[in-house]
RNA sequence: GGGCCCAUAGCUCAACCGGUUAGAGCACCUGACUUAUAAUCGGGAGGUUUCGGGUUCGAUCCCCGAUGGGCCUACCA
């Protein structure tokens, strides 16, 4: 009986598994990292780099979603990869906490419980409920593994926070930009409440009434007009087209393009209608003309000064020129409410209207509205409800074009936190001015010409950085055409709220004369109070809130006790396009100037936008050095992810299949069906498991149709998979435009993942759990040289790509060099691995190198895959149970090898010649894996009666085959130093480099018998069946064992 | 309506800012494997670069237009 040697063999050995186990195992990292101090040693290194991150707060309110989990992963590859690449980064988790949601959530609790609570108790529950929601994100924001500070945590709520957020005020009010006007703004009458630009959303169908609206001409208007009329036609009406009625009682005007072409159309009963040319025949059509009948056209010039009858109201609405007209819809003639519309108010403030809005907070019609419109019986009704009231009366008075009850289906502004529709409402309001001189500034420029010129710097500089490798400015640089395009068209910033629920805007009244007053003097006294006692105290009735005397515009100094305080607050945007100044100015080894913002790209309205003007006003420039942006998570159609959109098109896709199976074309749903990813061949194997064995083929459809298209909740891939493959996912796809998120798209990313972890246990399992020399301390085989110089290039790829922010390179790059270590050196590795002595020269060559990559492999995955770097290295022989970390490693590090390139050159005619040897190999080993599942489905014995498959004949694995090849000298000098090793590194049993052309076969059964223990068959096999390099390892091994025995 | 962006294999991404025959990986088909075995290695098939024009000796790349999708925005009166 011939002894088995394999015990002898030191094949792979490691605790390190296969499966991660990642959701039950991260978890415990994540304990051992805050009981250790982690994230302080982290910091704590020497180091001369720098690199300030600024975390935008997210909003605390609810759980986090897949933007905010993507988003928080890209914060941890950023901070993470700084420090490993020695400057130290610090991540200063912030949440926002002030703002309508959370005053809106506890205004329906206490609204349900029928409460009244004062505006102090107000704010304290307000802050309850911002304080639980921090404690719930902050649980799932740590959960993924993203390090920092997450017991101090900055909240836009605290007190030193809000005393900044009046300093940067302040810093606005030294540049002489805020005023209080009474302008039109967006309203949301459910809130009561002015909103910003970013707290708008649009709905997509939203039903508006449709109005055309006649305002008769005087006598002269008519005489100016009287050579272009018609025949027969000796009245005109000017009409305009409108989807809010209500606003006609507020109409002041009506606006005209001056170089647009207008006709008067010859209406019913011989009326004139002025409308613009290229309307003409859908304005007829409307009114259901029999005929378009128009006079000769004419420029809206010769219109302007003219004036309408207000249709109810005894005024005359005056006909001005204006750029916005358009000629695409309505009439031509645009209805104006200076109260409520920008464009209107603008042309109001033109001509000197009024901006008139007979409307109040709530949404309803107040007092101030003509007697026209009161006799009407409107004051008091709420808006929407007047729309058929004022259609109506309108009809009544024969001003309207067509019937009543028109409508029209469009985009409409709706109030992000209640979804009910917006006004445009003319308020008295905080503002700051876009286009008034900065006068703290040299040059007094505009903010808007600061803000521009700012984001053109910074894209200069981005362009700069671009030449040095690195990323800076606006990432991708596209992000400053966006930002500036908004920049430039905003209008003046309303940072005034009438909520009760965050920083007070610290201006005064004075009772008497109605003053109002805010200047820096009394910002500073403020911001002092809240530092020390919140933005509370405003609420309190502590009159040291404000200072003792209060200097108003004349100079004269007053009593405190003369004064009012306003009772509005400041537009979180404000809050937190302040946050660089309330969180790194204040930080010695921060400052206000910040390396990187990172945020999905909405935040070019939203955030990015308000640090920029902010930081103009406060530093005169940017905050930020650098802006990187995402893209949203999407299914794989390029959809929004988010559970409602999917529940929807699940429906619609259901929908759709069923009606396929009525009309008897299940096969086709079904085949349609699988093209998708999500319906894979195994889905329908499953479904019909599922539906049992009788399932009809209409069944399977719709069983398909159903599960087509899944919502994942992202807590669940977390606590089913592990948070690292999340990570994975996160990197796995271009985060710069939108990400792709679905079942498959996940096991792809795992699947890269796990080809990863199984590259780096088996060098563990090489490694056999015992430390293995450094690199510099053995003579490196060739080969083993040769990884080393393929892990420096990776090193420097890596490196690069980190400073670029391109996670997604470092990953495939990673990747990349597994599968070329598993296919080309790890398998040319395998015999002294496996079959030397455990003292050879050649395997501690290798360990050394394996240990190397391993260790080198580890840290650079470190910031992207934590848990599994981490992994690693407690199963790293030479770091295991000393209690180190991964992450508190550097950047990499290779010896420098000689004549790398030569190596490399080398190395690329070994990959030639093993192309080569495959390349004759393949069809002979294909040929026996043929007839063996021939030989297998006839059931009879393989190869049995064929000659060329004769067990001394036949080749089923390399190592049995001698290979010919040509290669020319040159070729042949390029292997170099891989020369003699040639048979070995293919894996071949013997190879055979012919400089001449090779006649007959190129693949021989290799001579000799196989040693019994490597199996290679090396022509040296002793009369022991052993080969000498096995003979002196099965000694080496059975004198150890002896001796532990 | 406007601004910005995206479109390459069934899927996720490449292709050195105009230059050989558009490359990988996954998935698929297929072979090997007492020595990485829920692993690993080999082979194969798969593309009119969304469509239509244009510039050019030459276009995935530049220009114009269309289609589909995303983010943002508005003065849809």
């Amino acid at each position: 009986m011939p002894r088995d040697y394999k015990e002898t063999c030191l094949l792979p050995k490691t605790a390190f598994p296969m499966k991660g186990d990642l959701f039950k195992r991260e978890p415990q990292w994540l304990a051992r990292w805050e009981s250790s101090g982690l994230y302080a040693r982290i910091l704590a290194r020497p180091v001369d780099g720098r690199f300030v991150f600024h975390d935008g707060p997210p909003y605390a309110n609810g759980h986090m979603h897949y933007g905010h989990i993507l988003n928080n992963a890209l914060k941890d590859f950023v901070t993470r990869s700084r420090n490993l690449l020695g400057e130290r980064t610090r991540f200063i988790p912030g949440w926002d906490c002030h703002g309508l949601p959370i005053e809106l959530n506890v205004d329906r609790e206490v609204k349900r419980k029928k409460e009244h609570v004062s505006p102090t108790e107000m704010r304290v529950r307000c802050r309850d409920e911002a304080a639980k929601w921090v404690d719930v994100q902050r649980t799932e924001r740590k959960r993924l593994g993203v390090l920092g500070t997450w017991e101090t945590p900055y909240l836009t709520m605290n007190q030193g926070f809000e005393a900044q957020v009046i300093r940067a005020l302040k810093a606005f009010v030294a540049n002489d930009i805020v005023y209080r006007g009474k302008k039109p703004v967006q309203w949301c009458w459910h809130c009561r409440t002015a909103l910003a630009e970013a707290e708008v959303e649009y709905a997509d169908a939203h039903v508006s009434p449709s109005i055309y609206v006649k305002f008769a001409l005087d006598a002269a208007g008519v005489e100016a007009l009287r050579a272009k009329l018609p025949d027969g036609v000796t009245r005109v009406s000017a009409v305009i087209w409108t989807t809010t009625p209500w606003t006609i009682p507020a109409n002041l005007a009506i606006a005209v393009h001056p170089a647009l072409d207008y006709v008067v159309l010859k209406g019913a009963d011989g009326e004139g209608l002025l409308v613009a040319a290229a309307l003409a025949e859908a304005v007829a059509k409307s009114a259901k003309l029999d005929a378009v009948v128009v006079g000769p056209s004419f420029k809206g010039e010769l219109l302007v000064g003219l004036q309408g009858r207000h249709p109810f109201e005894a005024r005359w609405s005056t006909l001005f020129g204006a750029d916005h007209v358009e000629s695409s819809a309505g009439t031509g003639l645009v209805h104006t409410a200076p109260g409520h519309g920008r464009d209107d108010y603008k042309l109001g403030v033109a001509h000197g209207l009024e901006a008139y809005a007979p409307v109040g907070d709530d949404g309803r019609y107040t007092g101030e509205l003509g007697d026209g419109a009161k006799a009407m019986g409107l004051e008091g009704q709420f808006i929407f409800d007047a729309n058929p009231a004022v259609e109506q009366h309108l009809h009544s008075l024969g001003a309207l074009l067509q019937p009543p009850g028109q409508k029209v289906t469009h985009k409409y502004p709706i109030c992000w936190r209640c979804k009910n529709p917006l006004i445009t409402r003319a308020t008295t309001q905080w503002f700051i001015a876009m286009d008034e001189p900065m006068r703290a500034l040299p040059g007094t420029p505009t903010l808007r010409q600061r803000a521009l010129a700012e984001i053109d710097r910074l894209a200069a500089d981005g362009a700069r950085a671009e030449g040095e490798g690195v990323a800076r400015g606006w990432v991708p640089s596209w992000g400053r055409e966006r930002i500036r395009g908004m920049i430039e068209g905003r209008p003046d910033w309303c940072i005034s709220r009438q909520r009760i629920w965050g920083v007070p805007i610290p201006a005064v009244q004075h009772k008497a004369t109605g003053e109002v007053v805010l200047t820096t003097e009394l910002l500073e006294h403020v911001a002092k109070v809240f530092a020390e006692r919140g933005a509370d105290a405003w609420y309190s009735d502590d009159p040291s809130v404000l200072p003792a005397e209060i200097r108003c515009a004349d100079g004269t100094l007053r009593p405190r006790e003369e004064f009012s305080r306003d009772p509005s607050i400041i537009d979180v945007w404000f809050e937190s396009g302040s946050s660089f100044y309330a969180v790194c100015e204040p930080e010695a080894d921060l400052g206000a100037k910040v390396d990187l913002y990172l945020e999905g790209s909405d935040q070019h309205r939203g955030w990015f936008h308000s640090s920029l003007l902010v930081g103009c006003a406060v530093l005169g420039e940017a905050p930020y050095r650098a802006v990187l942006t995402h893209g949203f998570v999407c299914d794989d159609q390029g959809r929004p992810y988010s559970k409602s959109d999917i529940r929807r098109r699940q429906e619609a896709r259901r929908d759709e299949i069923t009606a396929r199976v009525n009309k008897g074309e299940a096969l086709d749903a079904v085949l349609t069906a699988m093209k998708s990813t999500w319906a894979t061949p195994e889905k329908l194997a499953d479904a019909k498991k599922r539906l049992g064995k009788k399932t009809s083929l209409d069944d399977v459809a719709l069983a398909i149709a159903q599960d087509d298209i899944e919502f994942i909740p992202p807590e669940k891939i977390i606590a089913e998979q592990g948070a690292e493959l999340f990570r994975a996912w996160a990197v796995f796809v271009d985060y710069e435009n939108d990400m792709p998120y679905s079942r498959a798209v996940l096991n792809q990313a795992i699947d890269a993942y796990r080809r990863v972890r199984n590259t780096l246990r088996f060098m563990l399992g090489a490694l056999r759990e015992e430390p293995a020399p450094l690199v510099t301390e053995v003579a490196l085989e060739p080969i083993d040289q040769w990884a080393l110089v393929r892990l420096g290039e990776v090193l420097a790829k890596c490196e690069k790509a980190y400073r670029q922010y391109a996670f997604r390179e470092v990953f495939a790059t990673v990747v990349e060099f597994c599968q070329d270590l598993s296919a080309l050196y790890l398998d040319a590795s395998k015999d002294r691995l496996y079959n030397d002595a455990s003292d050879s020269v050649r395997r501690r060559s290798a360990l050394a190198t394996m240990q190397h990559l391993v260790r080198s492999l580890a840290a650079v995955i470190a910031p992207i895959l934590p848990f599994s770097a981490e992994d690693v290295w407690d199963h790293l022989p030479a770091f295991a149970g000393k209690g180190d970390s991964v992450h508190l490693e550097f950047w990499p590090t290779v010896p420098s090898i000689e004549d790398g390139a030569a190596l490399g050159k080398a190395v690329q005619r070994l990959r030639a010649l093993r192309d080569g040897v495959f390349a004759v190999l393949e069809p002979v080993v294909q040929a026996w894996g043929v007839e063996k599942q021939a030989a297998k489905k006839a059931g009879r014995e393989p190869g049995a009666g064929d000659a060329t498959f004769a067990p001394g004949a036949r080749i089923d694995h390399a190592r049995d085959a001698a290979v010919t090849l040509e290669l020319s000298a040159a070729e042949r000098d390029e292997l170099g130093p891989l020369a003699p090793q040639a048979a070995e590194l293919l894996g071949l049993g013997a190879i055979e480099l012919a400089t001449a052309p090779v006649a007959g076969d190129r693949v021989r059964v290799a001579p000799g018998p196989a040693c019994d223990r490597c199996w290679r068959r090396r022509g040296d096999v002793g009369a022991d069946g052993l080969c000498p390099r096995c003979r002196h390892a099965v000694d080496v091994f059975d004198r150890a064992a002896g001796a532990t025995a």
